[in-house]
DNA sequence: AAGGCCATGTAACAAGTTACATGATTAA
DNA sequence: TTAATCATGTAACTTGTTACATGGCCTT
C-alpha cells in the first residue's frame, strides 16, 4: 500500500472529528493548518477520491447543493494512525521576496525596501492574531505549538523587515539594467 | 507574452553572469537561493527548453559529457528584468512537523518531543553555517539581506524548540488512537 | 421572482519530485 | 582495466494552481 501524502493525511485526521463534505474539509484545511500546510480545494477533492478508491474514506448520505460528505473508515483510521507516528520531512520555505532581493542589485535598495515594506501589514496582522489565540486560551496544548511557532516566525520576519533599510543601506546597483 | 515564473526567472538571473549548462544552474539554484526556492534539476532543464522556445536563452557551444552550455539573449535579459520590477508574491511554508503537531493528541507529547528533537541539528548547523557567511565579511550587501533573514528564522525555530517541552507538557493523548 | 451570492464540485494546466539512463573521468 | 563516481540529461508520475460550471439559498 502506497504512502500516505501529508494532505491525504490532514484530510482523514480532519475526519475523525466526523463527516465533513470536500468543501468543508477545504475550510478546516485553510483554517486550521493553511499558515504551515497550504491546501486548495481542488486538491482535497481529488484525494477524497483517492482515499475513496482505497477505501480510507467513505461517502455518506448526499444532502442539499449536492453535497457530498465523507466519513472515515477503520481501514483509514488505522492508516492515519501509521502516517502519525514516521517521522515528518524537514520543512520548505518558498520566499518569492527573498528571490528578488538575491538579484537585487537590478534594482537597488530603494524598490526593495518598498517592495519589502508591502508585505509588512500582513506580518503584523497575523502576528496579532496568534497572539490574540494565545491571550484568549481557548486553545489546546497542540494548537498552542503550532501557533507559538506562528508567533515566533512572524517576529522573525518582522524584525528582519526592520532591519532591511540598514543592511542594504548604500548597496550598489547594476549600471545598465 | 506569458508571465515568467520564479524558477525561470532565477535561470535568467544566473545567466546573465555567463552561459551555463542546466547541471551549472542546478547547482548554482540550490547553493544560493535553495534555502528559500528549491530548484531541482528534472524544473531546470523543462524551463531552459521553454526559454528556449521563447528566445529568452540560446544553446551555446556544446562540449564534453554531452554539456549543453545556455547564454543570455537580449529578449531574455528584458524579459527578466521585467520580471524582477513586478512586486513578488506572499510567502509559503510547508512544515510537516506542525502537521504532526496539529493531530498531536494521536501521539501524545514525548513522541512528538522526539520527532521535534531530531530536526534541531539541521537548523543548528544551518545557523552556524549563515553566521559564519556573515562573520567572514564576503558577501555583497543583497546576499547579506537573504542570509540575515536565515538567520533569523533559523533563530525562531531554535527557540520554538526549546519552548515546545513547555508547551507540550502534560497535553492529554487520545484514549485509543 | 429576479439577482446575487454561497456551497459545491470539475477540468485543464503548471510546477515539483523521483527514478532512471548514459557516457566521461578518476581511482583502485 | 574494471569499478566507482560524476556530470549530464530524460521520462513518468504526483502535487499544486487557476479557471470554470452549476444549482440552491437568501434578500429585496
Amino acid at each position: 500500500m502506497n504512502e500516505l501524502n501529508p494532505t491525504a493525511a490532514a484530510i482523514l485526521g480532519f475526519l475523525d472529528a466526523g463527516e465533513l463534505s470536500g468543501y468543508d474539509l477545504a475550510q478546516a484545511a485553510a483554517e486550521i493548518i493553511g499558515d504551515f500546510w497550504h491546501v486548495t480545494r481542488s486538491q482535497v477533492y481529488r484525494e477524497l477520491a483517492q482515499l475513496t478508491a482505497r477505501g480510507l474514506v467513505e461517502p455518506g448520505e448526499p444532502a442539499a447543493r449536492a453535497r457530498q460528505p465523507y466519513r472515515l473508515t477503520d481501514a483509514g483510521r488505522a492508516e492515519f494512525s501509521r502516517w502519525i507516528a514516521t517521522p515528518p520531512p524537514p520543512e520548505q520555505v518558498r520566499y518569492p521576496l527573498l528571490l528578488t532581493i538575491a538579484f537585487g542589485a537590478w534594482l537597488g535598495p530603494d524598490r526593495l525596501l518598498e517592495m519589502a515594506a508591502v508585505h509588512r501589514p500582513d506580518h503584523e496582522r497575523r502576528l496579532a492574531t496568534y497572539r490574540s489565540y494565545l491571550a484568549d486560551g481557548g486553545l489546546d496544548h497542540y494548537q498552542r505549538a503550532t501557533v507559538t511557532f506562528g508567533v515566533g516566525y512572524e517576529q522573525a520576519v518582522l524584525s528582519w523587515l526592520d532591519q532591511l533599510p540598514g543592511i542594504l543601506a548604500g548597496a550598489p546597483a547594476r549600471a545598465d539594467g
